[in-house]
DNA sequence: TTAAATCCCATAGGTTTTATAGAGTTATGT
DNA sequence: ACATAACTCTATAAAACCTATGGGATTTAA
């Protein structure tokens, strides 16, 4: 039995459970970035001895070390770390650990930071349904957005150590 | 058995699912919240006069009436709508639009607000990945969350009118 | 040459979201 | 009483997306 037959087994009984009813929601952080946190805090540590191999990292922080390898190997191309390739190799900070903010992080993997696309600095897109100048949820999704981004752009990788 | 025991016995396989590992999607409000505020900003304009019918919603903001009405009904289970059957039915607001919080409503559609079930103040999980004294993601995913739930409390959908 | 490590491509499996359908129930107005 | 308008509930489907894995190619150091 899988989680789908379960699910269906289990409302029969009429028992009205959704997914919703037990906390699983939205609106968080992906699995993505929070492993790319713990990766990135022993980076920090490391910042300044040379490349860290992937094994290191996930001997600090037990996780599956292929699902790791794309997202650094993600946030290489996202321009926050470096790699070195061969013996000896590993991944490595470009910059200074208080030189990368959690804004860039979370954009590279998860993407936007604001609630809603048409209120995205970084990843706009129009909203076809309201006109922006004149829409409440637009405003306040706004005013979220900045909540948001002010504290992420402000706490950085030396905030992790 | 519940669904939550089930997750924790299915874990045994070995299959490294787990309720934390469930989080879907970037930091966007859902498709039925956005769906729901647009809904809501008719009913607070309507408010004091009585219940309006789906239809008349829908007139108003064109979307798919059978959508709509789950989610109505998931606002009503959630306290902040009610409802009358028959001729002349419909919803309407429980309360003044400046008593409804938008944190309400996306906790009733969305769930946590926080970035992070271990830092979620309704929707709490622990975390297995961290000692939550001393975890640097930890204190600034709390922080986010402050300033999130700062404005969706204080926003209400008198702010949509 | 061998071992260690990144790089790249592709894809599977499962969950959530987003709807839609249809039968059932309740209340109203006449 | 009756027709009708409107909400209620269960079930299902399709699409999108996240999470994770596999296999092989490439690069580097010893």
């Amino acid at each position: 039995m899988n989680l789908v037959e379960f699910y269906k087994s289990y409302n029969f009984y009429g028992k009205n459970v959704n997914l919703h009813s037990l906390n699983l929601e939205l609106s968080m952080l992906s699995k993505k970035a929070q492993y790319a946190f713990r990766a990135l805090s022993v980076l920090a540590e490391n910042s300044g001895n040379g490349p860290l191999p992937i094994s290191a990292i996930v001997k600090e922080h037990p996780m599956s070390t292929k699902f790791l390898e794309t997202i650094l190997l993600e946030l290489r191309r996202g321009g926050i770390l470096g790699s070195r390739k061969g013996k000896g190799g590993g991944y490595y900070l470009i910059s200074s650990p208080k030189n990368i903010s959690f804004a860039q992080v979370i954009r590279i993997l998860d993407g936007a930071i604001a609630p809603m696309k048409c209120v995205s600095l970084n990843f706009y897109e129009r909203c076809d349904d309201c006109d922006e100048q004149d829409c409440g949820l637009h405003r306040v999704m706004a005013e979220v957005r900045d909540s948001k981004v002010k504290v992420l752009e402000k706490r950085t990788l030396a905030d992790l150590i």
